[in-house]
DNA sequence: AAAATAATTTAGTTTTGTCTAAAAATATTT
DNA sequence: AAATATTTTTAGACAAAACTAAATTATTTT
């Protein structure tokens, strides 16, 4: 594996991002990402282009090649496994944690990120929610849907909040619900679309809590998973 | 604190350890040192005397100012603390450490290192037995020297080896020396300025092991302290 | 389908850090 | 102290990654 330039590593992992929601990523969307100009992109999209990471016609927009997207994972897999570690032993606090992996998450050393994956037991998800790729590149898939989305008396764990203000998190510590947090949705009130969810205790501390209440807003930025 | 470049700081880090030597450094030394020629050096000696971080005057050499020798401490702390990091928390061996550091050093999170700091338990010296300095660039100045320059019947403890190949680890493995050892010089032998050396057991395990010995070669290239 | 608008690319600069080759300053020899 | 050798600096170029302004292509409107 070649070794590629921070900021070829950035545009890279951006249109990974990017192309999550939409398939094909254009230039000013790249651009708005990144914070740079279009004619930087397309600047870098030409050399990306030669260097084989992306697919990119003149003026059509451009999505990652297999090469490509092995290298988004892999830049993805630091990312996560360093704000793993932030989190987990250095105890930054959430908010804080993904500007410092931002750095560290362009030093290259396979064997640095590997020892510390084993360091930190091989942690499966960032402290974000979002899932860590293995050595191979290999990424958990099971689809995230908001509470919202979660059909009823299915047993689900929180794996994301899209939002992280203080108000936020101050919300979710009330409610008690945090990343891991395995919970049901019992009952939704198509009045105004909040859900009644029962949380379940994780080693059953109290026999069985009392069903709580989430607002349409709030359920709409707690993200879940679980088995079909 | 403002930010430097990778550049900047490397520069920075190779006066500072040239210095140590010299005092004055100079443009070849330094080309050498940084494997770049020459003239790249003036460029950059005219560009970090802009910003105050060397004394230099055209063709008389230059060292690193106050500001210069900040800079370079903090650089040497990240260096270390990591190297300590990937030795003791990610199996890293002796030579391998090294490399990687490098690059984890120029990641600037001042926090980041200061809670690195205090996961570690603030060690006080590297795993090459080089002293970390402290958060506030404060660093245990307490002379090394090699054996060979031991005063008699002096405990001291073995904090640096200046060689690291394949061949000398294998010798020190087999003499039971390394980084932390307590010893005492007790004679030495004009002749071939062989020592016989006394290694103090750490919990003494058996009770009085019997002394060994040192050849010249060797103990030109291990370093110790001691009280004064 | 032509005109207007929006998106994208090209052309030409800039900055950072490097290089080579030539010139200038310093150090060493004789 | 003059000649020679060495070291250092200057001058001019280049590559990476960004930018601005102008030109080109695509899309939408009328």
């Amino acid at each position: 594996m070649l070794n590629y330039s921070t900021s070829e590593e950035n545009y890279i992992k951006a249109i990974f991002h990017l192309q999550q929601a939409d398939g094909n990523v254009t230039t000013n969307e790249l651009a708005a990402e990144l914070k740079t100009k279009p004619a930087s992109v397309t600047d870098m999209m030409k050399k990306l282009k030669t260097k084989k990471l992306v697919h990119y016609r003149a003026y059509h927009g451009f999505r990652l090649s297999a090469d490509g997207t092995k290298l988004a994972l892999i830049i993805i897999r630091r990312h996560r496994l360093w704000e793993f570690f932030l989190a987990e032993k250095l105890k930054f606090s959430w908010e804080e944690v993904h500007a410092v992996a931002e750095d560290l998450e362009h030093v290259s050393s396979k064997k640095l990120i590997d020892k510390l994956d084993e360091f930190l037991s091989f942690p499966r998800f960032d402290p974000h929610g979002d899932p860590i790729p293995d050595s191979n590149g290999k990424i958990e898939t099971s689809k995230q849907v908001c509470l919202q989305d979660l059909p009823l008396n299915k047993l689900a764990m929180v794996s994301h909040v899209s939002d992280q203000s203080k108000e936020m998190l101050e919300l979710l510590g009330h409610k008690k619900i945090g990343i891991g947090t395995k919970l049901e949705v019992k009952r939704k009130f198509n009045f105004d679309n909040s859900l009644e969810i029962k949380i379940r205790q994780p080693r059953r501390t109290s026999p069985d809590q009392p069903p709580i209440n989430i607002s349409e807003q709030l359920s709409n930025n707690i993200f879940a998973k679980y088995d079909e």
